[in-house]
DNA sequence: TTGTGTTTTATTGCCTCC
DNA sequence: GGAGGCAATAAAACACAA
């Protein structure tokens, strides 16, 4: 039996022998005045445990709670609260990753409106000499006909060119990005009106289908599903669906490895849906036919 | 030493499944 | 209806700066 820590403020032997723990009289006279902590080596058994199979049997809890000297009680309360652990961690690497995605793409966006401008610009430089050029040989020869008009050359030019659709102004994109943001800092620490996971799920699915180089498909995503159930699937043992190389890892800042790999989002046909009803489709009359406006993810 | 923030252990109440 | 899961929360234990 792995006894419990002594030496960190702790007065009297919390319990004596598994046997005595396993029975409910001792417990109960023994109840500890407070909370003890459970010693390293008792939490690292644990850990192993729950990397094994977060979710614990009745014989396992039994069986641990006997080896650790502990009450299954308090066995199955330290799961509990591990998963509750694990599934922040996991909702925060999350969120880490669809950030530096969303990043990543804004600047390819940014980049795209530089690019759209410059060309626009190139079109009325050249589309202006063109005038003059006009101009000049209608001066020097007095025939009409030769050129077509500017008028003429300016849409042809702008057929080959399209025209985008008017850009916000800087400053109040701006400050509507600035307010995008806050309301979904509220929605992640508040955890009330809307879903972060939902939201977030949004993005990397916005990322996944249309991004550029921002695009990691290979980022394992946990979409909340028709399986509210299957909260832990995609790694390893933590639940009926498996991708890839799973396994349970622990906390990173425990030394004892990482829950690096697995992620909430993990449903993309059941998200990729979910965007499908997000997004504007081709039609006839759309000029932007079977493109995803940047802005609808926020909105 | 003390005040404060974080982590860990434990409880409560609600929900779902069998 | 009981068992077990989860979210929210309380409270003790711990870490650490001042």
């Amino acid at each position: 039996m792995l006894g419990l820590e002594e030496g960190r403020g702790v007065k009297r032997p919390f319990y004596t022998s598994p046997d005595e723990l396993l029975e409910e009289e001792y417990y109960d006279e023994q109840l500890p005045e407070k909370k003890r902590r459970l010693t390293p080596e008792q939490v690292h058994l644990l850990e192993r445990s729950f990397e094994e199979e977060n979710k614990l049997e009745p014989e396992r809890k039994t069986e641990l709670a006997r080896k650790l000297g502990l009450q299954p009680r308090q066995v199955a309360v330290w799961f509990q609260n591990r998963r509750a652990r694990w599934k922040t961690k996991q909702l925060e690497r999350d969120f880490d990753r669809l950030k530096a995605s969303f990043d990543a793409l804004r600047a390819d966006h940014d980049a795209l409106l530089q690019d759209n401008h410059r060309l626009r610009s190139q079109v009325v430089s050249l589309t202006e000499k063109l005038r003059e050029k006009e101009a000049t040989e209608g001066d020097a020869n007095g025939a009409a006909a030769a050129l077509p008009a500017v008028g003429v050359v300016r849409a042809s030019v702008a057929d080959d060119v399209e025209e985008p659709e008017p850009e916000p102004e800087p400053e109040a994109e701006a400050a509507a990005f600035e307010e995008r943001q806050v309301k979904s800092e509220d929605r992640l620490s508040t955890g009330s009106g809307g879903s972060a996971v939902v939201d977030a799920a949004d993005a990397l699915l916005y990322n996944g289908r249309i991004g550029g180089a921002a695009v990691d498909s290979s980022v394992e995503s946990y979409f909340p599903g028709a399986e509210v159930q299957d909260q832990y699937h995609g790694c390893g043992t933590m639940g009926p669906v498996t991708h890839g190389a799973g396994g349970i890892q622990s906390d990173d800042d425990d030394g004892a490895g990482s829950d690096e790999g697995c992620s909430y989002y993990a449903d993309e046909e059941a998200a990729a849906a979910f965007l499908s009803e997000h997004t504007h489709h081709a039609d006839g009359d759309d000029e932007d036919a079977g493109q995803v406006s940047w802005w609808w993810m926020w909105n």
